[in-house]
DNA sequence: TTTCCATACATCACTAAATTAGGTATTTAC
DNA sequence: GTAAATACCTAATTTAGTGATGTATGGAAA
């Protein structure tokens, strides 16, 4: 915050439609940035956040906990390497039962709008 | 079940994406069938299932809490009334706040279905 | 040189939306 | 007369997501 003057500080609503209905996409939105290319945690989230213009913002709590539970199903693997900096880095692949689910999600996605459009447009 | 004979029964996955995303949608759906005219809860429900083609099903333990929950934020007002066979139902009436937030979740909703598909579509 | 931020992984207590399962009461259909 | 539909409601539980915290390394600035 540093110089934290006598400004009106407004914390970010978090229960905003945005917070709300994002919740259950995130399977969606690892596998699709995954069937790209190979990647590793902290990559994916500056990902998301770079790709949504810094809409999405997945949060380590549930970016490692939802990864490790996606590779337990069997959707995705994982790979440690070692980068230049030789940093650690565990990267994660899609399988073909990952890309099998993306298919399902993605065509689950589209049903969902059309659905959800035709009930704000019933006026 | 009645004969529960030999047959191998699906229970609906719970964790679809279709479940798990409609999360947070609740509000959304209310105020824009609210908008249309007062309905009571029961009708809301069956207004849900009729709209999505039995897509979506609101259940009770979601819909009178949040229907009253909306009501005690100043969104939505109610009134007890008789029906012709001497039913008692409690409509809910939109009110101009409940007019603006549909407004804003109307708009946070295009904004959030674009920048989901960026991601889907990053490929 | 030590302090701070970014990178990179991870877990855990908590919150709150949604589900499941119960309850009351009246009307209609078999 | 009893089962299903209508019509309201609440309470216990589940679980996705948040917020906080922890570990460790690398690089930049002070």
């Amino acid at each position: 915050m540093g110089r934290s003057s006598f400004v009106i500080m407004f914390k970010e609503d978090p229960v905003s439609l945005r917070n709300q209905i994002r919740k259950g996409s995130s399977e969606l939105v690892l596998l699709s940035l995954l069937q790209q290319r190979p990647m590793y945690g902290y990559e994916i989230s500056q990902e998301i956040a770079r790709l949504s213009g810094g809409y999405f913002e997945m949060k380590e709590g549930l970016l490692y906990p939802t990864l490790h539970r996606l590779q337990n199903e069997g959707l995705l693997s994982s790979q440690w390497q070692q980068a230049e900096n030789d940093r650690r880095r565990k990267y994660y692949t899609i399988t073909a039962a990952g890309r099998e689910r993306l298919q399902e999600q993605s065509s689950e996605w589209q049903t969902f709008m059309q659905k959800l459009q035709a009930i704000i447009n019933s006026a």
